[in-house]
DNA sequence: TTGTAGGCGTTATCAC
DNA sequence: GTGATAACGCCTACAA
C-alpha cells in the first residue's frame, strides 16, 4: 500500500538515486528526467517515509517544550511564541507537561522518546533532584525557561524577576505612596515567588518601610484561593496607604473582587498590583497595574536558541534576559500623584 | 558517539537480535543473559533509535492536535485534556495552529511531515475549501473537533452547541422573565455563532418574542471589541427585561464591565449571559451565568477516538456529542424568580 | 534459548 | 547526469 521512492522509480524508468536526487538536489538533475520523476511522483502520491529520512539525516525537525502546566494565560502565551518561531525555523514542536500525571514520569517518557526530537525547551519553576539529574546529563540540545540549572552550561532564557519587582515596588512606595505592602506569593518554592519576594523585601529596606512575616503570603497562583484569602484580610488591609502586591494577576484579580465584594473602592481604600500583564489585568475594575512579562516572546527566544544549538551543538552557551516592563494601570491609584487613597 | 544496539550486543556478549528481545520481548531471553545484556545497556546508556525503530514498525507513538488557534483559555483547555489522555494512552502530542502564519501552509506542513504521526485530531472552526480538500483525501487517520466535514466518514467529538443555547435561551425567557434578547456573536462564519445563533432566533420564535435584525451584531470574541459596543449601546439596552446573550464569556465579561462603568447594575438593569465556562466566569461582578461547554473533556475524547482509530484503521466511524450545562449564578439574576431587575 | 541474515526507505559515495 | 551499492539502526523470521 506505501508508495516508496522505489516505486516511483520504476514508473520513471529511473534509478532511486534520481529520484532522490530530484527531492533533495533537484539542480544536479536534467530537466527532462526531472520533469518525468515529478510526474510519477504527483501520479502515485509519493511521500517521502520521514523514518527512514531521519535515520539517514539523524534529525527529525521536531523540537520540544516541556512545561509545568499547559493550562492558562501564562502558559499559553509561551506556546504560541514558541509554536509561532518554530514553525517559522522549520520545526515542528511538541508540548508536554511535567504536571499532567506523575512529573518525573512526563518528563522521561519525552527523553525516552528522545531520539525523534532534535532539541528540548524545559521550564522547571521548580527544581526538584529527579529533573537536576535527568537535565545535568542530558544528551540531547536543550534550553531552560526561567531559570539556570546548576551543573553543565547550557543555553536560557530567563526573565529579570527582580528587576520588574523591583520596579513595581518603587512604583508602590514612590508615586503611590504607600508604607505597607502586603505581598501574596505563589507556592514558596517557586522561582518566580522566590525572585519577586527577594525584590520586594529587598525595596522595603530601601524605602526604610518595615517588614512583617505576617504580611506575607503564599497561595497558588489562583482566582478563587486569593479571593477567599482575601475576604478574610482586605477590611484588616483596607488602610490609608495599603497596597497588595500579588504575584499575579489573577490572584490580584481575586482580590480586588474580594475588595469589591466587602464595599470597599479599589483603589481609593486599598491598592492592588498584579504581575504578568495577562488579560485578566485589563478585565478588573479598575484594571490592574501590573508588570508586563514578555511570554511569548520568551518561547520565541527558546526556539531561537533551541535551534541555532541544534544546527551547531558546539557553540558556546547563550543566556537572553527578557526584561519586564511596568504597566500602570489604575488599581494602585498612581495617576493621582499621591497616595492612591486620596481621590 | 551514538550508541547503538550492536555496542550493546558486543559488551554483553550476545547477538544484536538478543538484545532486541531483552528490549522487546524479554520473557523470550534467559534470566541470566537478560541481565548481563540489561547492565550493558545501563553502563553504556543507550537508547533505540526512534528513527530506526519507526521504520520497522511504521508507528512513532506521537499523534498531532491541529486548533485555529493556541491562544486563550479556550483552546488551552482542550490542549490538557488531549494532552493528559494522549499520554495516559502512551502517546505524545505535537500542537499546531492554523493561525499562526498561513492557515493552509500550517496544517500542509504538519501533514508533509505526516509520515511521522501515527495521527491527528483537527479542530477547523471555519471551513475554507483548502482545508476541506486536504481533510478529504487524508491518508492518515483523523477525526474532527466540533464540526463534521462533507466528504468521507470519520471520527468527530462534537458539542452539541445547539443543546446548550437553547437552554440558555430557555433559561432567559423563562426564570428571567426577558422579553429581549440582544444576541452577540463571534464572526459570523464560526460554526460555533452559527450553531447558537440558530438556537436563539428559535427560541425567540417558541417564545412568540420579537426577532429584530438589530438586536444582533457579530464581534469577535474579544474581550475589549465587546466593552467597546457595549460601551455604545448600553443605555439603550437598559430596560426592564432586556438581557445581552454573549457568545462567548470574555465578550460577556466585556459587556458586564461596560454595564458597571455606565453605573448600571448587572443584573438589576441588564442581564447578561456567556458561554464556554473559562474561569473569567468567575471573575466578573457578578459571575456569569453560562454554559460549561466540556472543552478538556472534548480534548481528551478526540484522542481516545483518534488512538482508537490508530490501532485500528478498519473500525466504522465513530460519533461523539457532548453536551453542555447551564450554569446559573448571579449576571441574569435567575435566582431571582422572576424579571432579573426586580431586586 | 540464541544467532544469522534479510529488509524497512532513505541518503551518500562512488563509479560510469 | 545517472546508476549501483553501502550504510543508517532496528526487528523478525528462520536456523541452529
Amino acid at each position: 500500500m506505501p508508495v516508496s521512492i522505489s516505486d516511483v522509480a520504476k514508473r520513471a524508468n529511473v534509478s532511486i538515486s534520481t529520484v532522490s536526487r530530484v527531492l533533495n538536489r533537484r539542480e544536479l538533475v536534467n530537466d527532462q528526467t526531472c520533469a518525468r520523476v515529478e510526474s510519477a511522483i504527483r501520479e502515485l502520491g509519493y511521500q517521502p517515509n520521514a523514518f527512514a529520512r531521519g535515520l539517514m539525516l539523524r534529525k527529525s525537525e521536531i523540537v520540544g517544550l516541556v512545561l509545568p502546566d499547559l493550562h492558562g494565560e501564562f502558559y499559553s502565551q509561551i506556546i504560541r511564541g514558541a509554536n509561532q518561531r518554530a514553525r517559522q525555523l522549520g520545526y515542528n514542536l511538541v508540548v508536554s507537561s511535567t504536571r499532567d500525571g506523575d512529573d518525573s514520569h512526563s518528563l522521561l517518557h519525552a527523553i525516552r522518546q528522545r531520539t525523534l526530537l532534535d532539541g528540548v525547551a524545559v521550564m522547571v519553576s521548580e527544581l526538584t533532584d529527579r529533573i537536576q539529574d535527568v537535565l545535568t546529563d542530558f544528551r540531547l540540545p536543550f534550553v531552560v525557561l526561567d531559570d539556570e540549572i546548576g551543573g553543565a552550561p547550557h543555553d536560557s532564557v530567563l526573565i529579570d524577576q527582580r528587576h520588574g519587582a523591583t520596579a513595581m515596588m518603587r512604583h508602590l512606595v514612590g508615586p503611590c505612596g504607600a508604607k505597607r505592602i502586603v505581598f501574596v506569593g505563589g507556592l514558596e518554592t517557586n522561582f518566580d515567588t522566590i525572585a519577586r519576594f527577594e525584590a520586594y523585601r529587598q525595596a522595603l529596606a530601601n524605602a526604610k518601610l518595615p517588614f512583617s512575616r505576617s504580611d506575607v503570603y503564599y497561595l497558588d497562583y489562583e482566582y478563587e484561593t486569593a479571593y477567599n484569602l482575601a475576604s478574610k484580610h482586605v477590611r484588616e488591609w483596607a488602610a490609608p496607604d495599603c497596597c497588595v502586591f500579588a504575584a499575579n494577576d489573577e490572584m490580584a484579580a481575586g482580590i480586588v473582587a474580594a475588595a469589591n465584594a466587602a464595599g470597599l473602592s479599589v483603589p481609593r481604600d486599598l491598592g492592588v498590583a498584579g504581575f504578568d500583564d495577562t488579560r485578566v489585568a485589563r478585565m478588573t475594575r479598575p484594571p490592574l497595574t501590573t508588570v508586563r512579562v514578555p511570554m511569548s516572546e520568551m518561547g520565541a527566544k527558546a526556539m531561537e536558541l533551541l535551534c541555532r544549538r541544534v544546527a551547531d551543538p558546539q557553540r558556546p552557551p547563550t543566556r537572553i534576559s527578557l526584561k519586564p516592563e511596568l504597566i500602570v494601570r489604575e488599581s494602585c491609584g498612581a495617576d493621582l500623584c499621591g497616595p492612591h487613597r486620596n481621590r
